[in-house]
DNA sequence: GTCTGTGCAAACCTTTTGCAATGGG
DNA sequence: CCCATTGCAAAAGGTTTGCACAGAC
């Protein structure tokens, strides 16, 4: 979805469009991967320095609402935010680099089955894997 | 692991066995579930009112450093611990009543196929079920 | 007796809230 | 014009840290 179309999708519900919203409709758009809303912050402040961190965090949890962002709690830092839009997904995290890569895989139907079996209704689940991505290997591989 | 031998595991990583540390201890045995650093502080407080939080914190970081203890980050309220014994498994999160029920499958396959593709190495992963859990769902039904 | 571990109080850091001023529709 | 939205400053709340004292070995 693009910018244009969600800041309808904003008026549609009764928000109003708002130089701070486009601010961070367009930093959370420039970049598909995992953000922080301090990294959202910086990326608006960046065209706009008047914008606050409370406005950023009011809009992501708005967002969030929507439906249109969704928010990780990977580690106990911070949440971390990600636009909701093509494949589902999840993601290989390297706590040496922090690169996030998305992997199209999803263990979904050990989550039916799982549901099923425990009468469960799931609403959501998180599947992430840590660990030391290819390109620190092979700088590892180079020092020692 | 009981406790004494987590005791006895301490003193041969030079840690001293103290009061507060057999109450931490024990608090984490008596529950196998995941209980926050405030569920743990209270349970201590049960036995013994001196102990503070700041050792409880102390304590749950040594635990998570000698491989004794698990921490999930899961939500961003704050962290949550379990004992490292029994059986590897993950969780299905009732996100009405708080319920945490263990779940024995994990999708190691996967992982492992995802590890050895992208020549990432893994040390560690997360996988959660948010949901209703069957109990909730019941008392809906008896309201609706 | 030495040096690790503790309690207290205060700091930290991300996130949230109260409120008066701003500005979108 | 009205009221949603904003920026500021301050609060909140979980977690960590500095420091002098207590206590394990």
């Amino acid at each position: 979805m693009g910018i244009d179309s969600l800041l309808a999708k904003l008026n549609r519900h009764g928000y109003r469009v708002t130089r701070q919203r486009k601010l961070v409709l367009m930093a959370i758009g420039e970049n598909a991967c995992l953000q922080s809303a301090e990294d959202i912050y910086e990326r608006c402040r960046r065209e706009d320095k008047s914008i606050s961190m409370p406005t950023v965090y009011r809009t992501l949890e708005m967002l969030v609402e929507l439906g249109q962002l969704r928010k990780l709690n990977y580690d106990s830092e911070r949440a971390w935010f990600e636009p909701v839009r093509g494949e589902h997904h999840h993601h290989m995290i390297c706590q040496r680099c922090g690169a996030k890569a998305q992997i199209s895989q999803c263990p979904g139907k050990l989550i039916d089955e799982l549901a099923a079996a425990n009468n469960f209704q799931v609403l959501d689940h998180r599947f992430e894997i840590f660990g030391i991505c290819g390109s620190c290997r092979g700088k590892e591989e180079d020092v020692s």
